[in-house]
DNA sequence: ACCTGAACACCGTTCAAGT
DNA sequence: ACCTGAACACCGTTCAAGT
């Protein structure tokens, strides 16, 4: 045996797996990942840093998905916005990886370079220094939250008649369907109030 | 062996334990509880629907902190608020648990009947019912997101040399120090901007 | 009813041994 | 350098057998 003339694993084949096997079961496992690669398990940790390795490569390949070009954009109200449509999205491509991701904070250098971008946005813009950590986290709470609502069961809202809830039942009626559809009315009615608030903390800031 | 005179296990006991480990360990398993308990593995299942069970008790535990009495409050925004403040508190409470009972909402009838109330509060206030669940549901997010925010490691900023983020460096030693109160100051930033936004839905509408 | 003890299939991780 | 094969400690879950 030993080793192969072609490799047969290396990180980039790892993570496609693993985001295959999780974007289909909603969890992965490292012998599922080998076995689909056609190696042994501990193979894997040749080129990985373990399980928790193959996790945080998963989360840096869903948000590479989020666009940095939106940073770009003028006003600053915009760009912010359209930043924090594109950092939903990408975890929306992934919605049974979402549990496993959200444990920790995406971190990765291409990410930390977009909040570097995100602070200078917002710092030119006229913000106070102060202001820029608190808003840029509430922003990424309610886009993580947001995420959060895209991954939770089909059937959150079971009423039971145990339980009787009718002014519930009444809002849900009143509400459209399909909770794709709920998630992305919630999402926009926290984006909306953000960005209100964001342009009021600016017109207040001397 | 047998049965014991007096019984080892219950739920009461079951939940508790395995909420203790959690505080703790940050995780827990089965065979953690049984041994604890000075059981055998397998009498947990005699009372508890496997581990995912146990999971939803600690939910349930976890949320049984949340004050109903807030939601006695008037006028209307002043026990909204008050609520999202004792959701979040309740999670704070067991920060170590929260990526554990992330994964899904809180569906226990004593929350849903809380939702319920909620409901009423918002419609009876005046708001159109099909205005009511994007509310309420962004207003879930951001109680989550931010109690996500909460359990993030400590190191969450880490800035390398290797990719310079000097703005960023300026944002964070603007802000005030500490993850908890950084974390806390986020949560307010949301809170402030979702009751501002929802004040303003109300005087809009008809 | 409640618990034991043993079994089963499956983990994550490590490591000597091979090429 | 890269992979195998085997080992280790640990899971979650089930179930006959005991009292």
């Amino acid at each position: 045996m030993g080793r192969p003339r072609t490799p047969l694993l290396d990180r980039e084949r790892i993570a496609t797996t693993a985001l295959e096997i999780v974007d289909e079961r909603g969890d992965f496992s490292v012998p599922q990942v080998a076995k689909r690669l056609g190696a042994q398990t501990g193979s894997v940790y040749h080129h990985v840093e373990g399980r928790d390795g193959i996790v945080e490569l998963l989360r840096e390949r869903v948000a590479a998905a989020i666009d940095p070009a939106t940073l770009d954009l003028r006003p600053w109200d915009t760009a912010l916005e359209a930043w924090a449509r594109s950092y939903r999205a990408a975890f929306a491509a992934h919605p049974k990886a979402i549990p496993l991701l959200m444990t920790s904070p995406v971190r990765a250098p291409r990410v930390l370079e977009q909040y570097e971008r995100a602070v200078a946005l917002l710092l030119d813009a006229g913000f106070a220094p102060a202001d820029v950590m608190p808003l840029l986290t509430a922003l990424e709470n309610l886009v993580l939250g947001s995420a959060l609502d895209l991954a939770a069961p089909e059937t959150m809202w079971e009423l039971t008649a145990s339980s009787p809830t009718p002014r519930l039942a009444e809002a849900l009626s009143a509400a459209s369907e399909g909770r794709a559809d709920r998630a992305d009315r919630a999402f926009e009615v926290g984006l909306t109030a953000f960005m209100k608030h964001a342009r009021e903390v600016r017109a207040d800031t001397p």
